[in-house]
DNA sequence: ATCATATTATGACATTTATCATATGATTGA
DNA sequence: TCAATCATATGATAAATGTCATAATATGAT
């Protein structure tokens, strides 16, 4: 069960200065007395496809998934998204319900703001819809660019990609700890679970990257972003 | 080279119902001041990725696609939008570059408004932010979707697919011409362009369809329509 | 601690898809 | 009008990818 935490001000927040510096302390007490803030543990279930969305909400610490559920075949990952990342934009001023469940990857707090409060405070202050416009802008380009981005590559270049990534925009470092399961990278990138594995393997085995359990470290950056580019 | 307009006034456009019908007269005014209504020929380019976002623009008549170029290999489709998906939204709030290029599918006529002016009008009316607010939301969403349904099938499910897309989203009729030509349709959703011919041969000679030139013609929609649910 | 389940791993094989070659009709430009 | 280019078309083949089987290890629940 998500445990409901003692909301911290929002005028005290680290994140005001991202979304919220343009808000006078009224719309920001306002905001306040409307949100709700809540942990999830490792693999819980944030939002589930299909229930309505009430709230915007996002993400202050922790790593989560949008995952789009299909049918019969497996899911997909749509995103993830670490905090800053407003990948709450998505779809709630479109949509009346969620068109993705959000899962926590690891252990995660999400701040809960009322949707009809926030669409107030867009509506009175102009400057503070900029704002919000050009994060709904930016997240769904990133999205749009990043599958446009999977989608030209084939498996290796895929696999490669995702690293460079993790290491270059994420973790800041060639060394680090993949937050996603195979399974789950499989889903993120449209692949089979075996390949990821299999081309993980053998990227090993060239020597361009060292595996142990979930820690991935490059050894040949070069060559990953070769494969990258012409893979 | 693209055919300047007399430009009609905005405060008669039939589109100002779907966008603009909360501004005022003098906020229409004042857009009507700053825009400049373009015709493009079949093919020709409306903007070039790369160059700076100075207008948002949008479609009142015609067809057009967003490319998307990649360095080396085939160009991709992002997108195909008719009039009234406000394609133009995407990334204007959040680059100063185009991430894309916009052709022209068949013969259009675009309306390009200052953007400096539309942003000043989303800051001063907060019910005209929120209504740009759900369109960025709609279209996003919309591509997101998109791309998904495609990614997650193999083939012959894609070109199910947006046979069964246009057949009944875009033209309300199992009688249409396809407006894409099979090259643009392996640009759209990622396969050989020899595939896409390849596989609506194969449609034709199951009897799924019939095909004169670029006019098809579903004769079997149930069946289309289980090759999307499985293929 | 132990059982059940999920994850990682690898090989063999079948299927899917891309690429190359070639041909024909349509369109375009000189 | 003719050549050149492009779109459509189809077959043969190679390459990429998925599926199935199996096993070892890790994880989680009781």
């Amino acid at each position: 069960m998500p445990e409901v935490l003692n909301s911290s001000a929002c005028n005290k927040c680290v994140f005001r200065s991202l979304l919220f510096d343009n808000l006078s302390d009224d719309e920001l007490i306002d905001l306040n007395l409307n949100k709700i803030e809540r942990k999830f543990y490792k693999k819980e279930r944030v939002v589930e496809q299909g229930e309505p969305i009430r709230e915007f909400l996002y993400l202050k610490e922790g790593l989560i998934k949008l995952v789009k559920k299909d049918g019969m075949k497996k899911d997909h990952i749509i995103s993830i998204a670490k905090p800053l990342n407003f990948i709450g934009f998505l779809s709630v001023f479109s949509n009346d319900k969620y068109q993705y469940s959000i899962n926590a990857i690891e252990d995660s707090v999400l701040c809960f703001i009322n949707l009809d409060v926030l669409k107030n405070t867009i509506k009175n202050n102009g400057i503070f819809a900029l704002e919000v416009l050009e994060k709904i802008s930016k997240i769904s380009d990133e999205i749009i660019q990043f599958r446009m981005m999977i989608d030209r590559r084939q498996l290796r270049g895929r696999i490669a990609y995702i690293l460079v990534m993790f290491a270059k925009q994420v973790y800041f470092n060639s060394r680090f700890e993949l937050p996603l399961s195979r399974k789950e990278i499989a889903e993120l990138i449209d692949m089979s679970t075996e390949n990821v594995i299999r081309i993980l393997s053998e990227f090993r085995r060239d020597g361009i990257i060292r595996i142990d359990g979930s820690m991935i470290d490059i050894l040949n950056m070069g060559q990953l972003e070769r494969i990258c580019r012409f893979g």
